[in-house]
DNA sequence: TCTGGGGTCCTAGGACCC
DNA sequence: TCTGGGGTCCTAGGACCC
């Protein structure tokens, strides 16, 4: 007698994903018909390619890769800074098209989405392979660009699928042939494994998927953990990661970080960093009218080790001139002499909308109040001069350094009105602060003269 | 692939308590 | 308090994703 289970239907469910090819790329050449054909990567904002086209990956170009390096490998190669709020237009279309299907939708990524299709068989007859079809033509036909489709179990499946043919590929597994993509599958290809579980299981001699799914659910229980046995069942078809129809409506925790060349053991120097993106994340937070009801401050070492620190605050806000003294108390305990840093980075977590304040008992509510007051006067002044005009007086280290020329674009994108050149906002700040919060220099305008210290 | 930025989630081990 | 066992809570750091 056997024990196997009898496969009624090799379609139990329909689960999708959607990934879209290139896809800032692929938007740049729909908005721009010249473009088609030709090599195109985005991301010069950053230095690094963020999308790449499909004829810039035939000469090895990459996403990650250095622009240095893509001018050798591609010297055609049209380079252009990422622009998201088209993108955002495009992938909530996406999602749109998706949605007259199934409401079964969830938004994963800007280009990316799964599908729940089970139970839509009968509505409109015909195979959950069909549905899907007719989705990726209507998607590919309104957006003009191309998406490739995967079809299966599970949503870890799906994404296999959807990666298995490229670009504007369709990919659907049933049951019953799992085994045969499963053996198909290099481990670091699954969803979740990541270089490190890789190497591990590479060293006890699995290669692929297959070979994964044939260890014992015991055996994975102990060596990778909860994470290592979702994957598993995953993998053979069990539904288990749930598909999550909540579009993200806000953010679990804001992070900012920057990292500089060369690296540097100067305390002065590191914390300007750790300010600078203090204030990057308080402004991103106040843009949402969301407070933080913790501050993570981090240093990454040369040796890509991290060290940080949290603060749970007494009462949750995201006034930069309330942080920044406990930013500097934090960084004085984790900040070593003698380490060279490359980066620094701010969390802002336990996130809520921004509510009328409550005062606690000793807190001075007047000043409270006048601080609050100062952060919206200074994102209006840094909205209307370009970010950063006005800033916590640490951060006067970094003024009179060279800039990068890709800031010029970034200015010219979000902090310009119409009419209105770069070259204006790219100078000194107009006013600074010391760590008391006093200002103790300004400028008339942002022209490069030094800062006239008040009393 | 010697490694950019912005996220989410997991977990080992310490602190603390009976 | 030279001292066992076990529970919960917390957090720093890591792993991973796009």
């Amino acid at each position: 007698m056997t024990c196997e289970p009898v496969r009624i239907d090799s379609w139990p469910r329909g689960i999708l994903h959607l990934d879209g090819d290139g896809f800032f790329a692929s938007i740049e050449q729909a908005i721009h018909p010249e473009l088609k054909g030709r090599p195109v990567v985005t991301g010069i904002e950053r230095g690094i390619v963020a999308a790449a086209s499909y004829e810039a990956k035939a000469y090895g170009v990459k996403r990650g890769v250095p622009l240095s390096e893509v001018r050798k490998l591609c010297p055609q190669c049209v380079m252009l800074p990422s622009d998201y709020e088209t993108y955002s237009l495009f992938s909530k279309r996406m999602y749109a098209i998706m949605r007259d299907f199934t409401p079964e939708v969830e938004e994963y990524s800007i280009d990316e989405a799964f599908a729940d299709l089970t139970g839509f068989r009968m509505l409109y007859h015909c195979s959950y392979e069909e549905i899907a079809r007719r989705m990726k033509i209507q998607v590919e036909k309104d957006l003009g660009i191309t998406v490739s489709v995967g079809l299966s179990l599970s949503k870890s499946l799906a994404k296999l699928c959807s990666k298995f043919r490229k670009p504007s590929g369709f990919t659907a597994v049933p049951g019953h042939q799992l085994h045969i993509l499963l053996a198909r599958t290099p481990l670091e290809k699954v969803w979740g494994f990541g270089p490190n579980k890789t190497a591990y299981l590479n060293k006890l001699g699995l290669k692929t998927a297959y070979d994964y799914v044939r260890l014992s659910r015991d055996f994975v229980k102990r060596r990778l953990g909860k994470i290592g046995v979702e994957i598993w069942s995953e993998l053979q078809g069990e539904y288990v990661y749930k598909i999550d129809v909540n579009a993200k409506q806000e953010y679990q925790s804001i992070c900012k970080s920057k990292t500089f060349l060369p690296p540097s053991p100067d305390p002065d120097y590191v914390k300007a960093q750790l300010l600078r993106n203090l204030e990057s994340a308080c402004i991103k937070a106040r843009r949402y009218d969301l407070v933080a009801g913790r501050m993570t401050v981090y240093l990454k070492r040369q040796n890509f080790t991290t060290v940080g620190l949290e603060a749970v605050l007494s009462r949750p806000t995201v006034a930069t001139l309330q942080l920044a003294p406990l930013a500097r108390g934090l960084f004085e305990k984790i900040f070593e002499g003698g380490t060279e840093y490359r980066a620094t980075g701010v969390v802002l977590s336990h996130l809520e909308k921004a509510k009328p304040i409550q005062f606690g008992l000793f807190e001075n509510p007047l000043q409270a109040v006048k601080i609050e007051e100062a952060s919206k006067a200074i994102d209006a002044i840094n909205a209307h001069y370009g970010k950063h005009s006005i800033f916590v007086g640490d951060a006067l280290k970094l003024q009179g350094r060279p800039r990068g020329k890709n800031d010029i674009r970034t200015y010219r994108r979000d902090h310009l009105l119409p009419g209105e050149t770069a070259r204006r906002h790219i100078g000194l700040p107009l006013l600074a602060v010391d760590p008391d919060s006093r200002i103790i220099g300004a400028c008339a305008d942002a022209t490069p003269k030094p800062p006239r210290i008040l009393n």
